[in-house]
DNA sequence: TGTACATCAGTGAACGCGCGTTCACTGATGTAC
DNA sequence: TGTACATCAGTGAACGCGCGTTCACTGATGTAC
């Protein structure tokens, strides 16, 4: 492996361990056990390692999660599609929400080859899965894919979120029968039947 | 007003209109025009101002945005909830993104008096307001409600985030309709019938 | 009323610190003869 | 093989900067006589 790798790598752990915020080159530096004067022989500055690290961490959840099956019921695969979007979640939030305030490292990021970054490929991904079950008549005609998808996306968000300011760094614990919970009210609606 | 108001107000408005994110108390001194010494004249340090300041924007904006209306049709209500819930995201995200990387100063912000923070309180208000439309009959009795509040919400955030990212100050722009189908999707889900 | 002094909120230059970044230096490696 | 030199990735002390915080000082105000 190359050092300009193995610093992308010790940046990605990093990430992966604690997120972006009040991230140093000091810090990477150490990881990687190399001089800080290193950083600046393979990259322009911190932001451009940082992006290149955000879009391996996204990457490496990604290898690492992988993909939420749907090969079952409708009910069973928007169960696995929640849980899985839960998990992606926690892992992303932590390296995103520490960009606030610093919208260049988001930008250098957004323009890497960047597939399913930033929970909009999540987003993106739903509204796809949907459309199948739609054209397979599991889902009704007249509902609006791009809505379902915020609202379930959206949940994910607001379960993880919290944990953000609070800096809580324990696995994101949701009760049980929750997912149960998003997942049937998604499918029947509020309205009495 | 106090001078210890008026640099609360100072960093309220401040809050107001760029968030937390890399404000300094220079900037504050600056925006209350007084000398950087007073401020530790009056709060222990940054962090202290900080939380009574968010504390203030999070009364402010109750105020100026009020609560939504709960008299009309169940979606009519739900409706006016979500385009309510919009506008606090809109102006609670950037004041509480700032301080991910600084839980002390959300610890210290939950630790007063606290009506309605970060966004929690919106959680529960919809959860309750759901409560008196089950009692009423108009909502399931089987609905989890809690489950339905995080949807909801979790739609709000899911809507505003990316903005954050990206640094963008302009207002939200939601596409026409878009809460119209967020609210249909919540009446009615996904299952044809 | 006038004068001398005490008080104390407000001032802002200065401090210590940590940050991102630089650059003169080191020392391992390759090359010429 | 041995020796002298060139190269250049890696080093880490040092730089400049902005931050939160401090504290000797200022000057307006109140008080005593």
């Amino acid at each position: 492996m190359s050092l300009r790798d193995h610093l992308i790598a010790a940046a990605t752990r990093l990430i992966a361990e604690r997120g972006t915020a009040g991230l140093t080159v000091r810090d990477i530096a150490r990881a990687a056990d190399v001089a800080v004067g290193v950083l600046y022989n393979h990259f322009a500055d911190k932001e451009e390692l940082l992006a290149l690290a955000l879009h391996e961490h996204v990457r490496a959840v990604e290898r690492r999660i992988g993909k939420p099956a749907t090969d079952g019921s409708l009910a069973e695969n928007l169960h696995a599609f929640v849980t899985h979007a839960l998990a992606v979640h926690a892992a992303f939030l932590p390296a995103f929400a520490g960009l606030v305030g610093q919208p260049e490292v988001f930008a250098r990021f957004e323009a890497l080859p960047n597939p399913m970054a930033d929970g909009r490929g999540l987003h993106a991904a739903l509204a796809e899965y949907l459309r199948t079950e739609q054209d397979r008549g599991r889902v009704a005609a007249d509902t609006d894919l791009d809505a379902v998808a915020t609202l379930v996306i959206g949940a994910c968000h607001e379960l993880v979120l919290p944990r953000l300011y609070r800096g809580t760094t324990t696995p994101v614990e949701v009760p049980p029968g929750y997912v149960e919970s998003l997942v049937k009210t998604v499918l029947n609606g509020i309205t009495p039947r």
